[in-house]
RNA sequence: GGGGGAGUAGCGUAGCUGGUUCAACGCGCCGGCCUGUCACGCCGGAGAGCGCGGGUUCGAAUCCCGUCUCCCUCGCCA
């Protein structure tokens, strides 16, 4: 067998070395980024993941060395073998880290041709994002890239050291599995063996880490991949990673001081400081004044809500709305009243998305009211509504009047696209607020019945449990979000560990006890023998990489990632299969083999 | 399933109110020159027929229809 390198060796990265090797005869390998040939003396930047060096190659030095010199090219593989020396007077490069120096080449060998790359290996690169993903592997050498690969390796590797340290285990769970009904839709796999039989791959390790409660554990954790077949969106994969973790004999403080501690040491890599105690908002006042369960509170601008004042306004539009149990909430736009009508015209757009039938809004300019619809508000309501929303000079304030959840969703969404625009949002800030006390279900106008907010396992809370027949929608749940800057890291929740705790949340949910048994029988037969008290959470990975390195796609977190339509356009998958792949599998199609052009 | 944006040399774009810009510019690539450059420089050169299919027209990157792909987004999904 022939050594690929003939005995060489590497000694040093390019990126590494410094004044302090001065000197000394190192050996290096990696990439060719970049050469200039000046005639008499070529220089080659060297690259590899460290960073890069500049080679100068001279006949005078060694003319073996600076024959191979002219055959390199861009991207090509090399050894180089040199000696360290500081730059010339006047020839340092403040922009390179290895700036002061450069290899003095004595020997150099190629290692492997290349082709010249379809994109160019640069940090500013401007490429389509389908070619990045076609050519990933060159996509990749990009120093950007190298950094976020290596920062998420480095989380892991954290989160890893950090719950060992705690006496976590980590365990994997099986990614073949059973489908289960609620939440996402599931990835399937025919089963050969088991004709006519699929498994599921799992959309979260849910069920096995409560089991491995059962089981004795204790503390699990996993770097899970998750799976689930949705539309995509620039934070959104169908498989994408959570750091998972489930304890016993816990209540909530236990899991929120593990997940500050987690996260407190996970952040410190970018170094941003988590505080101490992260403070606590319930899911109402969250709703109510920002809009969604995941509020920004780096900024304020907060929802106000005027139903009271308007309730027997001669508005239609806003009294019937509240005459049907919907509301009329507003913001204020401080200094927004100068806003064109075109500007006022794409918010109302904007709010039509999120399913708003209007927007309605007041500007207080040049010491008077303009608006459409004060004329049909009357002066104690026009003042009632000025107090209420501290408007003064120079503001905007625009209102929705829907059911309570299109209201939160539409101002909610407002407001962050508003604070972007304007710009008041204090990027340097960072807040941190664990979102508690949610609902434990939610009515499903779709399928008219109860579905789970967070999942049917949920604890509720403890008061609330006599309501769970009565007025199940009052009933709080155990569970927590850990929010950051309006995005979410995390969420999780104290589990049921009664089983007939756990019946009477399925009866909640109509789910009878032969589709408890049929879906979770295996779940409930192990709450049977001794379930402990249990409780954990989940923090989406991919977000957090993405948060910690200021991408604002996922796809650049992650090494493979999918397209928009969950293609992978380097291996080309999805791809059709044989059809003996499909005979053995008992499986018949009945879609046309397809045409791409 | 809905809404929006994009698809022109290897790459990024311009041209898109149709015909002396039916293809240009920058980067990259190839060749030559150059012993201190580092977005090297200078000289020369190759390379696309405008995502794909069809139509309108005397004539289409430029207009129309269909279709594929990529991106953002609502719904969906924690």
């Amino acid at each position: 067998m022939t050594d690929v390198l003939g005995g060489r060796k590497r000694s040093d990265y390019c990126g590494e070395l410094s004044l302090e090797d001065k000197g000394r005869q190192v050996s290096l390998m990696g990439w060719v980024q970049r050469r200039r040939d000046h005639g008499g003396v070529i220089f080659i930047d060297l690259r590899d993941r460290s960073g890069l060096v500049q080679v100068v190659f001279n006949p005078e030095i060694d003319s073996t060395a600076f024959k191979e010199a002219d055959r390199l090219r861009t991207e090509y593989v090399v050894y180089v073998r040199g000696t360290v020396r500081n730059r010339p007077e006047g020839n340092i490069n403040p922009d390179l880290s290895t700036g002061e120096i450069e290899i003095k080449a004595e020997d150099a060998a190629v290692l492997n041709e290349a082709e010249t790359p379809p994109l160019q290996i640069k940090e500013n690169l401007e490429v389509g994002e389908d070619l990045r993903l076609k050519y990933r592997y060159l996509d990749l050498r990009r120093p950007k890239m190298q950094d976020i690969i290596k920062l998420r390796h480095r989380v892991n590797k954290v989160t890893r050291d950090y719950l060992d340290e705690e006496g976590f285990y980590e365990i994997e769970t099986p990614i073949l599995t059973r489908s289960t009904p609620e939440g996402a839709r599931d990835y399937l796999v025919p089963s050969r063996v088991n004709e006519g039989e699929f498994y599921a791959l799992p959309q979260s390790p849910q069920l096995f880490k409560q089991i491995l409660m059962v089981g004795g554990m204790e503390k699990y954790f996993q770097i899970a991949r998750c799976f689930r077949d949705e539309d995509l969106r620039a934070n959104r994969q169908p498989e994408f990673t959570q750091i998972d973790i489930e304890m016993s004999f816990v209540n909530r403080d236990h899991i929120f001081k593990i997940s500050e501690n987690l996260i407190k040491k996970i952040f410190a890599l970018v170094e941003i400081e988590v505080p101490e105690t992260i403070p606590i908002m319930s899911y109402s006042q969250a709703l109510k004044e920002y809009g969604t369960d995941s509020p920004d509170l780096r900024f304020g601008m907060k929802l106000k809500d005027i139903s009271d004042i308007v309730a027997e306004s001669e508005f239609n539009v806003f009294r019937k709305v509240i005459e049907n149990g919907g509301q009329v909430k507003g913001i204020k736009v401080r200094g927004g009243a100068e806003v064109s009508r075109s500007k006022i015209d794409e918010y109302t757009d904007f709010a039509a998305d999120y399913g708003a039938k209007g927007l309605a809004w007041i500007a207080y300019k040049g010491g008077d009211v303009s608006s459409p619809i004060t004329k049909f508000l009357s002066e104690n309501e026009l003042s009632g509504i000025q107090n209420k929303m501290k408007a003064d000079e120079g503001d905007l304030l625009l209102f929705v009047a829907d059911s309570p959840k299109i209201t939160a969703n539409v101002l909610g969404n407002l407001r962050l696209k508003i604070a972007r625009e304007r710009d008041l949002i204090p990027a340097e800030e960072n807040k941190f607020v664990w979102i508690v006390d949610f609902p434990l279900l939610e009515y499903d106008e779709q399928n008219k019945r109860y579905v789970p907010l967070h999942h049917p396992f949920t604890s509720p809370v403890k008061e609330d449990i006599p309501l769970l027949e009565e007025n199940p929608e009052q009933v709080k749940a155990n569970a927590y979000d850990l929010v950051l800057n309006g995005e979410e890291l995390g969420g999780g929740s104290i589990r049921i560990n009664d089983k007939e705790l756990q019946n009477r949340v399925f009866q909640a949910l109509g789910i009878d006890k032969e589709e408890a048994r049929e879906k979770f029988g295996f779940l409930m037969e192990a709450f049977k023998y001794g379930a402990p008290p249990h409780g954990g959470i989940a923090f989406g990975l991919d977000r957090i990489i993405m948060l910690l390195s200021g991408t604002d796609s996922i796809r650049d977190v992650i090494a493979f990632p999918k397209t928009q339509r969950g293609t992978c356009l380097l291996t080309g998958a999805p791809a059709e299969v044989s059809r003996a792949q499909l005979e053995e599998l008992n499986i018949n199609l009945n879609v046309d083999s397809k045409d791409k052009n």
